[in-house]
DNA sequence: TCATAAAAATACCGATTGGTCGGTATTATA
DNA sequence: TATAATACCGACCAATCGGTATTTTTATGA
């Protein structure tokens, strides 16, 4: 690895918890240098612009996050534990250790980009997607395998579980106290546990 | 009413809209003459600051919002009714004629205003415990009634409800698509029923 | 070791930022 | 209608914005 790959590494890593942590708008090249220890030249030696910088970032931040979340869910027995695990990891990886505080990329980058910065916006959108995608197919090998009834509808339960996190994420972060992530897992772990008994006490 | 004060009702209605649009660093002084028809100096005569204009504008809109949902709930006749009816009025509130577009406005300033802007992130801590306060209030009142088990917990209902909304929202305004919303609500309904009939069988 | 390319720093650009202020038009009061 | 108060305008300010061109420094490979 080149000393530029390095530093454009550097600049990446902590650039990314800045943009997470105050958002793109209010965040100036000047600040992007004080945190970086490189002058402005340095950045636009790497990235072409602020946008560009931040659409990297932004894929930056997505390739280690969602590689945790691969990691909290891979060693899961049963579809039905994984799909707990996702929500278990999803919260974990915020209040445990994470690498990037002030909450979730996806979040906060899909807030600030709604009309304008349409580029970041179908960034989240497909960081999205890919989170959705992967409730989807957990929830689809779950009812193969009987584990979940098939009148439930992937689609639906992704919704719910993104939604329930997503908008814990955000309280946790609005009062600083990760309770509310502890809630909501435990919601969808109790969401999950009973359409399992629905299906069985129905039949 | 003065014409000043109309004046400023006006600029309040206005910049309300463009600040949940772009939020509040990416909307310039300049965006406010232009969307108000006023300009820099009449518009400082009414308010201090940008700041100052946006506190007075998330308490407006505040206002409006909580006004909106009061009314959709306040002629449900049981708790329990209640309760479901914060669901769906929130809802209801971005689905069908939103007079902020762009999602929730506390959702938006709670983003944004994380660790700077901190008179704005109280702002929005106090409003969503209004909102909290609301919902905790129904299920104690569900509880009283006997519609609800006393084994739930009103401010774990709470959470759930707030985070699985919020969350929604943001995923309808990231999709432009007000399914997700449609989801969470029938989630949330489910929910409830789902703990009625919980308690009524356990005994 | 040294030539050369890559990386970083520096100085600087025009544009725009939030905010100010003297003055003018409009409105309300008497 | 005379006077005072309010509302508004728009030129202007220093500071900062994102970005560029150029120079200096540093790393790299023959």
């Amino acid at each position: 690895m080149s000393k530029g790959d390095r530093t454009r590494q550097n600049i990446l890593q902590k650039v990314a918890v800045l943009f997470n942590e105050r958002g793109y708008e209010a965040t100036s090249m000047q600040d992007i240098t004080e945190v970086t220890g490189i002058q402005r030249g340095g950045i636009y030696n790497h990235f072409a612009s602020k946008e560009a910088l931040a659409l990297e970032t932004f894929e930056y931040a997505c390739s280690i996050l969602s590689q945790r979340l691969l990691q909290g869910i891979h060693h899961q027995q049963t579809a039905l534990d994984q799909l707990k695990a996702i929500a278990t990891t999803f919260a974990e990886l915020y209040i445990q250790d994470s690498p990037f505080p002030c909450g979730c990329q996806v979040l906060n980058t899909a807030v600030e980009a709604k009309r304008q910065m349409l580029p970041l916006r179908q960034k989240a959108q497909e960081a999205m997607n890919r989170l959705r995608d992967l409730i989807v197919k957990a929830v689809h090998r779950a009812i193969e395998r009987g584990e979940l009834p098939e009148t439930m509808q992937a689609d639906v339960v992704a919704a719910i579980f993104i939604s329930t996190l997503e908008g814990a994420m955000l309280l946790s972060v609005l009062y600083d106290d990760t309770t509310y992530l502890q809630h909501a897992v435990n919601h969808l772990h109790w969401y999950i546990d009973t359409s399992v008994i629905d299906s069985k006490s129905s039949i």
